[in-house]
DNA sequence: CCGAATATTAGACAAAGTCCAGATTGCTGA
DNA sequence: TCAGCAATCTGGACTTTGTCTAATATTCGG
């Protein structure tokens, strides 16, 4: 798979997305990477070179991408919320102290028991989180 | 069980933390609801009648808590923490639209097909959260 | 190329949480 | 009893993440 802005804009026109410049640079820094970034990080990555992009328009274009199915949102950290690329279902490892997030693929894992949902209520989604810590 | 202030005092020194005023009340707050609570939650409490509890405290005395093992950290919602005073073995049931948090009981549920950890790792905690809406 | 709809922006604002230096508390031993 | 000391608590300033708003800019269909 070829992450070019003009496979983004390809991209996001497929979600119902109006694919503009900064939703282009935006979708462009979190497919490039294929990695969890916070909305910290991806202001950063895309205004390397010089402010091109507001903090506002980031905080709408990731909110707009999670709306229409485009990333997911992984709330390990109580500080921020990562957004995930991978959107096919999976769990994820959290390294508590050094803050690395990584995929863990659901097909492996198995969750059974869980009790019945309450009345008129459905599942939006299970997250598995596995916290480690490295050996001190 | 008796959540009595007299008994928090003793639950505490139990763990190893000197029990302060404040932190009885903080310990008492959390174990007669048995509920999740927040941190501006806790103090709202504790502050019913008069201010007595600094924010500080409030956060300082969570916190140690959380380290000596006295609760257990939340983290289901990106703008706050919740803290539980059920330390035993628990699932989380969380309704989205409400904000409600509920426990399930780990006992029933199975998770099977974790892959190995990385080297020199070791698992601090497995959380699942299981996210769900109301039918609109 | 025009106008309506859609996006973007700077900057003010809000809320959760941290930090600090000074004031309180509650022991301890004489 | 009380001075000394360590532990604790406090208000308030500060930081960080994220939201809001009203003005400006861009885009797109016709």
């Amino acid at each position: 798979m070829d992450y070019t802005r003009d496979n983004m804009a390809g991209l996001l026109r497929s979600h119902d997305i109006n694919p503009t410049h900064q939703r282009i640079e935006i979708a462009h820094a979190l497919f490039s990477r294929q990695e969890h970034l916070s909305a910290d990080q991806v202001m950063a990555i895309v205004n390397t070179r010089h402010s091109e992009t507001s903090k506002a328009t980031v905080y709408n274009t990731l909110k707009l991408f999670l709306e229409k199915g485009l990333v997911r949102e992984v709330i390990v950290d109580p500080s921020k919320v990562f957004f995930d690329p991978n959107t096919s279902p999976h769990h994820h490892l959290y390294e508590v102290d050094s803050g690395k997030l990584s995929d863990i693929d659901a097909a492996q894992v198995r969750i059974s028991g869980l009790p019945p949902l309450p009345d008129g209520m459905v599942t939006e989604g299970i997250d598995l989180i596995v916290r480690v810590r490295r050996i001190s």
